[in-house]
DNA sequence: AAGCCTAATTTGTCTGACAAGTAGGCATTG
DNA sequence: CAATGCCTACTTGTCAGACAAATTAGGCTT
């Protein structure tokens, strides 16, 4: 956590409680940096983070404005994190529940994506992820088990992947998504929904050094998880 | 165009080109600075710019990686530009064909999205997106009539829309959306896909100063326009 | 072989300065 | 009075050089 990531942070907040509604020019970086005790570079990086995240404008010699206060985007589709941290944050309760866990030979497609050989075994999980109990997706993960350590006790996979994986020494940093529009009776289990489309997002996530980790396709259940963001040039 | 945008750019196409492949580490920011004959700040916010698209990571100490070519999301649903833009940088030719250009009453729930009265008027347009001759999708504009300068001469609203109000002085900065899957045969109009699944953005367009411009809804039919991004921290 | 130390490298931050763009006030001019 | 142009204050973009902090690699000791 460096001091442009703190200012960042806060700044952000300020922009979402709304104390700078949209329309609103910031101060300016030299008065940013004195109320924040760092120096104007500092600030600029912060600032540039909330132009990347489409919260402000800022334009050479007039300064930056607010266009959104990201409230709309709380389930940003561009930050990468996991679903119940994505699920606690919007104040719902987050769970999951597990319909398989099962060990298997990797595909061809799965061993290209995963830069692995052919012969390498996987695990692949089925589950539903659920806010204040009710199912909001059906996801379905490809972990490979030497990322693992061995042949995981299923016990052992019972919360968030990226946790599972970074105790391992695999941290993901980022993951190439494709998102797609899907319909059918088929996708996922038990209770489903009287309409079933759904928001797929089928995902690579990535270590720090560009390294396949492990791969998912998560259906959103249309309407039960709005997903906002902001595009910006 | 500053500096730093030319060098982000420059840095950009070569990591997309593959000149710097997915787990390279980049030169450092004094070798770049010197490089471009720019100073190390410039580099720096040239490589911010490149891990806010999750191309690179970089961390303290360590360097920059590249973890993501870009050569996924060509579609970048972060970027805002153009549908007809989009389309033509991947090598097809973009077209339009109206089905409709109408104007009416603005209803309540636009009033307040576009922050306009009751009473103001709108141009409703009803449009097929197509590449290479094959409609890719189906498109709603809403528009305020006083965004144009006076009811419109419908033969003036054959290209883009945002060319369009940009002749007008309203340039479109960010746009808020909201991503659904959509599913029925009473979307669009004309020859159908076989499956009428849609992925649906609801886009509220706002100007430098976060002041709404127009809104939109796209339904891009699955399968013929895929949707890539780079998710990250 | 494992752990520790050191040095070199790399990014993060700071300071101060100047260039370049913007916006508002003001006088001039038609 | 309206429009134009100029000037000034302010803001962001870029620069240079320096030091702090984190990482990495190599050599050394244990």
């Amino acid at each position: 956590m460096t001091q442009s990531d703190r200012v960042a942070r806060d700044l952000r907040e300020r922009v979402e409680s709304g104390e700078w509604p949209t329309g609103r020019r910031l101060p300016g970086e030299h008065q940013l940096a004195t109320h924040y005790g760092v120096s104007r570079s500092t600030v600029r990086t912060a600032l540039q983070d909330l132009e990347s995240r489409g919260l402000t404008v800022t334009r050479h010699g007039s300064g930056t404005v607010v266009v959104a206060t990201g409230h709309d985007h709380q389930a940003d589709i561009r930050r990468l994190e996991s679903m119940t941290e994505t699920i606690r944050r919007r104040g719902l309760e987050p769970g999951m529940r597990y319909r398989s866990i099962a060990i298997r030979t990797i595909s061809k497609e799965e061993a290209e994506e995963l830069q692995l050989s052919p012969t390498a075994e996987v695990v692949e999980t089925e589950r539903a992820l659920t806010a204040d109990a009710e199912v909001v997706a059906f996801s379905y993960d490809v972990i490979p088990v030497d990322h693992l350590g061995g042949a995981p006790d299923p016990s052992d996979i019972t919360g968030s992947v990226f946790a599972l994986l970074g105790r391992h020494g695999h941290h993901v940093a980022v993951a190439t998504a494709e998102l797609h529009a899907a319909h059918g009776d088929d996708i996922g289990w038990g209770e489903r929904p009287e309409d079933p489309s759904y928001l797929m997002l089928v995902q690579n996530h990535l270590d720090g050094e560009g390294r396949p980790v492990f791969l998912s396709s998560t259906y959103f259940i249309e309407g039960r998880f709005p997903f906002g963001l902001v595009r910006h040039r």
